[in-house]
DNA sequence: GATCCTAAGGAATAGGTTTTCCCGGCTACG
DNA sequence: CGTAGCCGGGAAAACCTATTCCTTAGGATC
């Protein structure tokens, strides 16, 4: 385990060498190949340890022409959305002994490129791709050097292997959740119209209430940004129009956040007179709320976990294409209680 | 441009062959070295650019003894504190041509090890760790292999280069202020007292109060957690206790948004009858209440560019010994307005 | 005693690049 | 005309490892 301190690390040579063996013989007792001697293995393993020999994976990839490596490059200026799906790739990634290059664009496309350009140096095997919007960007263009797979976010060529949140199946979900809990009156406050998220998570909601024959009209939806601001100013416009309002589904915590605030000051009780589901179970914002908001976690780290395997996958030789979907999960808190004595209704 | 789509990467052999030279003048004529003619370094690089040749790091890595990639280690799950940090160290070692392996070890002493091993397999030419507590933390075993900076966090070699926040300074500018602002009787809301942050913040609080003859006993700092509900909590307890409290400090933003909660609850009007300073500077937390928080932001991402910078200067082999403290920032909004009528105190 | 087989380990090659050294040819100067 | 020096470029070593092919020696078989 000591190190020759201060000198350069010790090779496979050295280990040979202090083994009394050829360099050849070394690899092989090492590595468990070729035929030798048990004492022999031993000898070089033991001279190794001593040694503190740690391969060289730079010379393993030069020659194998894989360098175990890949790149992950996220637009997002590695926010909240793109760590858990980081995490969850380099979990998936991790397995396969794989290490990840970090590369934040910022949204400049020259550090895109120049980003690209050394990853291509870098002859990594693989590269993710992830971003904080899921409107369909420009494909890499990396001809076919590596595999590619996008999370949270796609390319314009649709058969790119991409996987994304579920944002219209957790509206479906919360909204649903409301109806059961026994509300009725149900506003939608979120982000940009422009925000294909926001579309999605919109129209889910319509359908559902539509089809449980809940009015409710597609402008009523109150677009705006993902700040809380919004959510405070939406609630009193909401209140303010709809006074029979008995639940509020968000485009995000943060506008959950803003509405809550809102509500209370319009003298107005969560979750007793209106109830409140947000959407991201981002932690801090989710838990941290009084009451604790029910909300629709996309699973960032699963989405990452399986862009992770689609790589390895594909690196492998077995590359699968086009979007996958991953469900998304309702987390019930306290803003959405059961309504005591309201029969539920019926499961659409 | 184009690549051979499918094959394997152009090599600088290919490079040679198209343009009729032999390999090490083709080396020359891409890097500038050497004395060739204009015109066949014009026709090698024309080549290069056709065949969309981009040179192997690996190899030069293997030639050159390094490898201009740098691990960066972190305990705090990518959190809040550790992202702004990796960017601007990532800031700082793109300029040199290094590229970030990125190791979350997720606390686990385990994954930590793997990792390590795998970098030194890497044969990175440095290593950055970061953490979420700026306690002194066990140095990393890997002999004089490489060398390392600690960022955000400390080895219990104090001799080891680290690059700290100044939670003390920002604890006496953000003090210095409210008493800027005619506040006199002003309350510590903050996290476990176990954590070395929250202590550093008090004693700043502490000594610019008891400096300016202002009382306040250390006594009276409610330690507690890093969370809202905590703020909520702690906000009633010391309006309970001190009733004439005008103004708190809080030991982070989550905690200054439970108090701000507490306060409205009690009747108690924020900033009119309380000024709130919070910590960390986490935009969403911020900039999101209402109203907007004044809080101390200690430049992580400064922090970060330092250890980045000063990993550089290591490996150039110019290392720097010891703890280097960045200066805290204090970041005006409106929850801490002049209070007007009343003379300022005298900036001590 | 000759041949064949096997076990154990060595030699050499490949991978891509940089750099040092060397060589041939041409110019300029004496 | 001879030689020193420069210009342009080639050959080869070095970096480190894994693998394929060989070699050697010994034992077994006929």
């Amino acid at each position: 385990m000591p190190d020759s301190a201060g000198t350069r690390p010790a090779t496979i040579r050295d280990v040979a060498a202090a083994a009394g063996v050829s360099i050849g013989t070394a690899s092989k007792a090492l590595n468990g190949q070729g035929r030798l001697r048990a004492e022999t293995r031993h000898r070089v393993t033991e001279a190794a340890e001593r040694l503190g020999f740690a391969p060289n994976v730079l010379a393993q990839g030069l020659l194998g022409g894989r360098t175990y490596t890949v790149g992950m490059i996220t637009t997002d200026s590695f926010g909240r959305f793109s760590i858990p799906v980081m995490l969850g790739a380099e979990d998936a990634l991790g397995a396969g002994q794989i290490s990840v290059f970090m590369c934040d664009t910022r949204d400049d496309p020259d550090r895109e490129q120049r980003y690209l350009d050394r990853l291509i140096s870098r002859r990594v095997d693989g590269l993710i791709v992830t971003g904080r919007r899921i409107e369909p960007r420009p494909a890499l263009d990396i001809g076919r050097r590596f595999p590619v797979v996008y999370a949270m976010t796609q390319s314009l060529d649709g058969d790119d292997p991409a996987i994304l949140p579920d944002d219209e199946g957790g509206a479906v979900t919360a909204a649903r959740h409301l109806l059961e809990t026994g509300r009725r009156h149900i506003g939608h406050i979120t982000g940009p119209e422009r925000f294909l998220a926001a579309r999605k998570r919109a129209a889910g909601l319509s359908h559902v209430l539509t089809g449980a024959g809940v009015p409710f009209a597609a402008d009523e939806v109150l677009y705006g940004e993902w700040s809380e601001r919004w959510g405070r100013d939406a609630a009193r416009i909401l209140l303010t129009s709809a006074p029979a309002t008995d639940a509020i589904f968000c485009g995000s915590d943060q506008i959950a956040r803003g509405v809550a605030d809102g509500l209370r000051t319009l003298g107005c009780h969560v979750p007793g007179d209106v109830a409140l589901v947000g959407f991201d179970n981002w932690a801090p914002m989710a838990t941290g709320a009084d009451p604790p908001l029910t909300t629709v976690d996309v699973r960032l780290e699963e989405i990452g976990r399986l862009a992770g395997q689609h790589l390895l996958a594909a690196i492998g030789g077995d590359p699968e294409r086009g979007v996958h979907t991953v469900p998304a999960e309702l987390v019930i808190r306290d803003s959405t209680p059961a309504l005591i004595g309201d029969d539920p209704a019926p499961a659409t």
